[in-house]
DNA sequence: GAAATTAGCACTCAATGGGTGCTAATTACA
DNA sequence: TGTAATTAGCACCCATTGAGTGCTAATTTC
């Protein structure tokens, strides 16, 4: 449910720690090792961001990564479409199709006629659109949050454990 | 990537129609023939919806489910909880063990005591935390977006295809 | 030359999401 | 009474894919 990949999550981590540690190179493993993670898909997202050029690569023994572009310029979207390739609106098409004459429709009307206006659909487009206007600095920052709540008064929030 | 099921899909869908149907009993067979979905797939989706209270049911002939609760008092999250568990938070604890003390860190910084605040995480509890303030209403609204944009000059959005 | 790195494959394995089959229990209606 | 339509509850298959590993080459430092 509501589900990025690991890929994802080690991506997102290592570039903010790439951008906390400004234009330094750093290698897969300081960073695997530095998180606990798995060193070799650490690895894996890292060789995902460099052949999107999000990253440039230092071969050799004191080699890594490191940003090629400022945290600013770079988005969250831009991050995870390297990672996991792009959010694909293709199935839209696809779903259009099918309701647009092959369902055996018995009341055909106005919502039948494409899905793209799916509530899921709405509420995967909102987050994307959020993560294209999310730059990796912002969501270095410490006390980053993705989204304003500007509804109502229902600002507290779960047991944060 | 940033995946929710169809099966929350077609959940979400079978609770706006039966928002916008209020009080109607309306059977699965045809919201799934209104929205051309699997039939199958949409009666699963409200037996979870159903099992966890937030439907009624009723059998027989010209039977079908109801909403059990104002849709201004049924939210996305729970919505969506029911139809595909908790957004489980469990791995969290599994992660702390692991870094607490069996990650072969050579530095041991401050992150590396949690990765409850890996960057993913912070996004998918904001996201969450929004869906947990989102109402089925709202989201019935025809212009819904889970998300206010007070960031910046970016209001316009990508080619909307 | 040894060690550490990135680059690029290919591959296994388990989980699971999507989908189906089947059989009851219930109800409306002719 | 019987038939059709519904919900309820299983159990199951199957293709996808995410997570993880193995291996080899190219590059660079020391």
């Amino acid at each position: 449910m509501l589900r990025l990949t690991k890929r994802t999550e080690y991506g997102l981590t290592a570039l903010v720690h790439l951008a906390d540690h400004g234009g330094e190179t750093v290698s897969a493993r300081r960073i695997s090792q530095h998180y606990s993670l798995p060193h070799r898909l650490v690895a894996e997202a890292l060789k995902d961001l460099c052949r999107a050029g999000h990253l440039k690569s230092v071969r050799g023994a004191s080699g890594g990564y490191l940003l090629a572009q400022s945290p600013a310029d770079l988005t969250v979207g831009e991050a995870v479409e390297a990672l996991e390739g792009a959010p694909k609106s293709t199935d839209c098409e696809a779903k259009a199709l099918v309701s647009l004459g092959f369902g055996a429709l018995g009341d055909l009307d106005v919502e039948s006629k494409c899905m793209i206006r799916s509530p899921l659909h709405k509420i995967q487009e909102d987050i994307w659109r959020q993560f294209e206007r999310t730059t990796i600095q912002e969501l270095a920052s410490p006390e980053f949050t993705l989204l304003r709540d500007e509804r109502g008064p229902h600002t507290q929030l779960q047991n944060s454990a």
